[in-house]
DNA sequence: GTCTATAGCTGGATAGAC
DNA sequence: GTCTATCCAGCTATAGAC
């Protein structure tokens, strides 16, 4: 499985073959076929595998996030430690793995939605008491965490320099987020009275 | 080159090759190098010319987005019409393609520029004369929204639910922003010079 | 469980007829 | 510009020795 997603990081889903994984440690072709039945089978494998270890590893991170601000720099720093390893493109050839692999298809999405779940945790941890809380919707924003955080990966594998400032931008609207959010009770009691008559008008999705 | 992206649309990056896109047309497969040198410069020459046709169809509607809810509203149709076309999982070839295949990288990135372009010019036109324009780096934004729209692209093609609540969940915030937004010139004030306070002492990005 | 060997296929790319 | 024919490399998957 080490094997696997190395290749799949090197050569691409195009790339990757049970001969180019099985090089990859010098074992053999045909083991592939004896342990995981197909090639898609050993990369569904090791796509589940790997989804695991990552997520154990920034559990610990996540658990001590305690404003937007910081969810945002253990972004990054995930971001940054995960692009070093590879994890991003790895990531990347399995999105584009699901179009024709249902198997892929299907573990990508599981991991998506572990990561998911993870992020839904921190905001709900976040947003407990916070005057607006009523008016999100956290399991939603925490998808679009994930997918945003997906599409920053990618971006990045094709254009760095963009990525980078996309985050720069990124921090700087979520310290203008804090500083509104820090104004203080009347204010927070102006906004709540407003967002509840115009989510009432609007009607709120 | 019609071919090109319908068979990566169909068959994705690790299935598409001179035989099947020539099989598209029913031409016949050498042409394929007689006139674009190798199967990646295809390719190349696909995504570029796709980006264009797209980008025609929606500058029109670009222009004429008032607020940060019309421009989700703009990405959502978008999305949707996008999808239908396959064209969400095309570009997602695309970016996995750019692991191991350079020119493939390059157009990618290029494409993806000139939408950023699009949309920060939409941003620009938005925040003109707004009380915290000065604290906003448009050009990263425009960035962010790119990355985070391709990442809403590819989550859905593997969990179309959760990109609709991903969705959902934006325009809800959308709604939220825009009633702190119109609170009036008092609270405006308040930000803005509060604002300014906290940037100086923790030195914006 | 791991290997060799091999069948059968599909791929990129070129040469050359038309 | 489009085709046929072809070379050769690489692929999945299996059979069977060890």
């Amino acid at each position: 499985m080490d094997a696997a997603t190395s290749a799949l990081k090197r050569q691409g889903i195009s790339g990757v073959s049970a001969r180019s994984i099985a090089a990859e440690v010098g074992a053999n072709q045909a083991l592939v076929f004896y342990h995981f039945k197909t090639v898609e089978g050993l990369l569904a494998a090791a796509a589940l595998r790997e989804t695991g270890l990552r997520l154990e590893r920034y559990r610990e991170r996540f658990a001590e996030v305690r404003s937007l601000r910081e969810l945002l720099t253990v972004g990054q720093d995930l971001h940054v430690q995960e692009r070093e390893n590879g994890n991003v493109a790895l990531m990347a050839q399995f999105l584009a793995g699901a179009t024709g692999y249902p198997q892929l298809a299907e573990v990508t999405a599981e991991a998506l939605r572990l990561w998911t779940v993870e992020i839904e945790a921190v905001l709900t941890r976040l947003f407990t008491g916070h005057p607006l809380a009523e008016f999100l919707d956290l399991a939603g924003l925490a998808q679009a965490v994930t997918a945003g955080f997906v599409g920053l990966e990618l971006y990045e594998g094709v254009d760095p320099a963009g990525a980078q400032g996309a985050f720069a931008a990124l921090d700087q609207l979520g310290l203008l987020v804090e500083v509104v959010d820090g104004l203080g009770p009347v204010v927070s009691r102006a906004v709540r009275a407003t967002v509840r008559r115009q989510v009432k008008s609007s009607g709120a999705e």
